[in-house]
DNA sequence: TAGTTCACCTGAAAGC
DNA sequence: TGCTTTCAGGTGAACT
């Protein structure tokens, strides 16, 4: 899925389309995905004035007019495809994995976008919900701070490793700890920060944990410079490739050499918590 | 309570 | 070349 700072990249692209501008009509052609879509989701969308984007975590939170809030969430596959003038808004979202289609018009009502949601593994996941109850929503109440905000440092990851058994990087992937981390970032942040993946949460030296706290920031920040990155499936908003993957140190790099400077370890890979995972074990502990 | 495993769906890549 | 198998960035539920 896209992490952070992908969803970060697609909200910006998104931004300049979007805000301001009526949805004047609103199309679902694959009720399900991850979940049902709520009751009279196109309806309630048609004819909507949209407000800022927002994120939180890896959510996509677009403002709407009349106190609501749309909520994406791009599952493993999801993405935004956005055509403007004529020729492209007709000939887009007919596809197979089209499952969500808004058109975007002006106030006068002419027609100046359409947006469609494409997911082919219908993990994604699309909410309406009143914007005043955000903080009680069943997906975003639970989630801890922004990496990249003012709550989030040594001091509260120190907090929430203290005691846990389980390896580092399944704690870094529980959203509840950070809200954004993924699967490549989390990889790519213990390599920075010097920790192995299985090294267990309580049993990090708390000057390290510093080191990992300014390692996740660093990563994300640094991705969100280069556009977020492109695996199989992620496209940014506005169909670009993303840069960051050429940067990764050790995420799909199994049997390759470290990139550290003076390090000559292979990087390694196996499966933790389900999910793979890449390390170098010589300068990783 | 904490940690681990599995299912969800589909396409791409690898293997035969 | 074509068929089959494996794997994939997430998340919540079920299980240990």
């Amino acid at each position: 899925m896209p992490e952070l700072p992908e969803v970060e990249t697609i909200r910006r692209g998104l931004e300049p389309v979007l805000a301001g501008r009526r949805i004047g009509r609103a199309e679902t052609r694959s009720p399900a995905l991850r979940w049902p879509l709520p009751p009279q989701f196109a309806a309630r969308l048609g004819g909507r004035r949209v407000g800022a984007l927002g994120r939180r975590g890896k959510y996509l939170l677009v403002e709407l007019d009349r106190g609501e809030t749309l909520l994406i969430h791009f599952g493993m596959s999801g993405r935004m495809l956005v055509a403007e003038g004529n020729a492209e808004i007709a000939a887009i979202g007919r596809g197979t994995h089209h499952h969500i289609v808004l058109d975007l018009a002006e106030e006068s009502g002419r027609p100046v976008a359409r947006l469609v949601f494409c997911d082919p593994r219908r993990f994604g996941i699309m909410d309406l919900f009143p914007t005043s109850a955000r903080d009680e929503h069943r997906l975003l109440g639970g989630l801890g701070p922004e990496p990249l905000g003012n709550e989030f440092g040594p001091d509260w990851l120190a907090a929430r490793l203290a005691g846990r058994r389980a390896p580092v990087k399944n704690l870094l992937l529980d959203q509840r700890v950070i809200a954004g981390v993924g699967n490549i970032y989390a990889s790519e942040a213990l390599h920075r920060a010097g920790i192995a993946p299985v090294r267990a949460g309580g049993r990090i030296a708390r000057h390290r944990v510093g080191q990992l706290a300014a390692a996740i920031r660093n990563v994300l920040a640094e991705a969100i410079e280069a556009g977020g990155s492109t695996l199989r499936d992620y496209r940014r908003a506005d169909g670009e490739l993303g840069y960051f993957q050429h940067h990764f140190a050790v995420y799909g790099r199994a049997g390759a050499p470290c990139r550290n400077p003076g390090c000559r370890g292979l990087v390694r890979s196996r499966v933790l918590g389900g999910r793979s995972t890449y390390w170098c074990p010589a300068c990783q502990r």
